[in-house]
DNA sequence: GCCAACGTTGGC
DNA sequence: GCCAACGTTGGC
């Protein structure tokens, strides 16, 4: 199993909203960067996620696990833009602040860290259970 | 609201 | 195939 980061503006999609679709789920739409597309593309079903809100929040407030694997946007008529289903699984406990994270050694090497603008990104399992703890959840 | 960083587009 | 111009994202 494979671990991603989520990111969001909570204006437009937050995760009270991705909640509330239940175990049904969303599409992950409106990925247009060629690079976050290409991790959907290799993630399986079962593969877990943290659900990251930008902008105002700046916080991983949740998980979500993939439950359909990557297929074409139905927001868009471009065939070259993909994306996988996904549903929330728990809410975190704490928020773990982008803040924190920047300021945690252990997590310096994170793609949120290095690459702030890349909206769908890998988590190794190390910086997922470092995470995991910190938002007060079992992992 | 500003601006830096980055990705994409299109002219050459 | 290069690179300038432009648009978008997201942290501050």
């Amino acid at each position: 199993m494979k671990y991603w980061l989520f990111k969001s503006e909570p204006s437009t999609w937050s995760w009270d909203d991705q909640v509330a679709k239940g175990d049904v789920g969303e599409e992950w739409d409106g990925v247009r960067n060629y690079q976050a597309r290409n991790f959907m593309r290799e993630m399986k079903i079962g593969d877990r996620g943290f659900f990251y809100h930008s902008q105002s929040e700046k916080a991983i407030v949740g998980t979500v696990e993939v439950i359909a694997e990557a297929h074409p946007d139905s927001k868009t008529d471009d065939d070259r833009w993909e994306c996988v289903d996904i549903k929330a699984l728990q809410p975190v406990k704490t928020s773990v602040t982008l803040d924190q994270i920047k300021g945690d050694e252990r997590l310096s090497e994170m793609v949120l860290v290095n690459n702030s603008r890349l909206s769908v990104q890998p988590v190794t399992e190390t910086e997922w259970r470092i995470i995991c703890d910190l938002a007060g959840l079992p992992g």
